[in-house]
DNA sequence: CGTATGGCAATACAACTGACCTGTAAAAAC
DNA sequence: GTTTTTACAGGTCAGTTGTATTGCCATACG
């Protein structure tokens, strides 16, 4: 049976589970034991690939950060010249936005992150670091919305698009506690573009 | 009859001890014990006034909402007449972000059970019920800008209204996390709150 | 006075937690 | 072929959790 064995994979299954836990009972609820089953192997293996209960933490959050990051890029290096910038910006939006249920639970798993970094130094800098990369995105398609007339020349790319990300992530807040359905977040943050792009 | 005691003002006083804890801690890494211990009262004595952990969240989640709303309306009552509509929302927003440690104490129990209720009917249906009040009173200070004309008429008081509610839900997360500070927050608002006060 | 009852402390308890520690078997290195 | 390393299963451990039980005390009513 045993046999040489490619760890990091392994580490992102184990990870994948957690992440199904995490975004049904809250990561809190989510033992080493439960993380365990959910992946269908035994306490002793996991531990085997994660010494502690934090390191398992720490590299499911960088997971997500990195398959995120790489999911919105993807998209808009896909249609970069081609699309307006108001496309991009939308669908990158929409696809921040928990639109299904597979982004819902993806978004659960960052919300359950979010709450244990604010009170975990070591949690925090690692949620913290796609939000420049994300805003420099977005203000760069701002600009180039500028440069064609789309958008005020008075506005500022940086401030409008923290504002954008900001807003996207209340949306994302309430829409997760059906305070407002999915497709009325998207026309929420249609009408936040709306105004934006008023030259 | 024995000695006779206020229940609820003792369950005010074990909440606000779960809010202390919540707010520094987490809202998970509060346990009975630890209220009590918080509250300067034994663990039998706690249990007396709520029969179950989660008739204690409850509570203090309802506690928690109130208090909120309270406070809000009664910024707005004192200052309905004479201030501007947009000086009303600007103050709302101001009290809302965790611009001071004590409003920052206050938005961490708040997410703290944001999370439990994304996953809890029960505790849901409270963390609801005070968007649609808020949103109303946002509306209400909308149209009256609208009607001395200081925003542009085809604007829809609704939309803006829960448009300006996730944003500051946006700005308050990301202050929390030090994504920026409370100064950048405001500032952030208050860019916001001038592209929306355009005639 | 007696006693029922509200207020509370102390303790017990079963379930569960994460960390640690083996034992063992297979593959790799020599 | 021997040794070393890797991969895992299983168990133990001390500690913590929410809940339940018991009993003592003070008071107010009959």
């Amino acid at each position: 049976m045993p046999k040489r064995v490619d760890h990091d994979e392994r580490r992102r299954r184990i990870a994948e589970a957690l992440w199904r836990i995490a975004s049904t009972r809250g990561l809190e609820g989510a033992s080493l034991r439960d993380v365990a089953a959910e992946a269908g192997i035994s306490l002793g293996q996991l531990q085997h690939y994660f010494r502690s209960k934090g390191d398992m933490l720490v590299f499911a959050l960088e997971h997500v950060n990195e398959l995120a990051a790489r999911r919105v890029r993807a998209r808009v290096e896909a249609s970069a010249t081609a699309p307006s910038p108001r496309v991009i910006l939308r669908e990158s939006v929409a696809e921040m936005l928990p639109l299904d249920d597979e982004s819902r639970s993806g978004n659960l798993v960052q919300v359950a992150y979010f709450l244990q970094a604010v009170h975990d130094e070591r949690l925090r800098e690692h949620a913290k670091e796609g939000v420049p990369l994300l805003r420099a995105l977005f203000a760069d398609q701002i600009r180039r919305a500028m440069a064609e007339g789309q958008i005020a020349p008075d506005r500022d790319p940086d401030t409008e698009a923290t504002l954008l990300i900001c807003l996207v992530d209340g949306l994302t807040s309430y829409t997760l506690l059906d305070v407002h359905s999915p497709a009325e977040a998207l026309a929420l943050a249609d009408a936040h573009l709306d105004r934006l792009f008023t030259p």
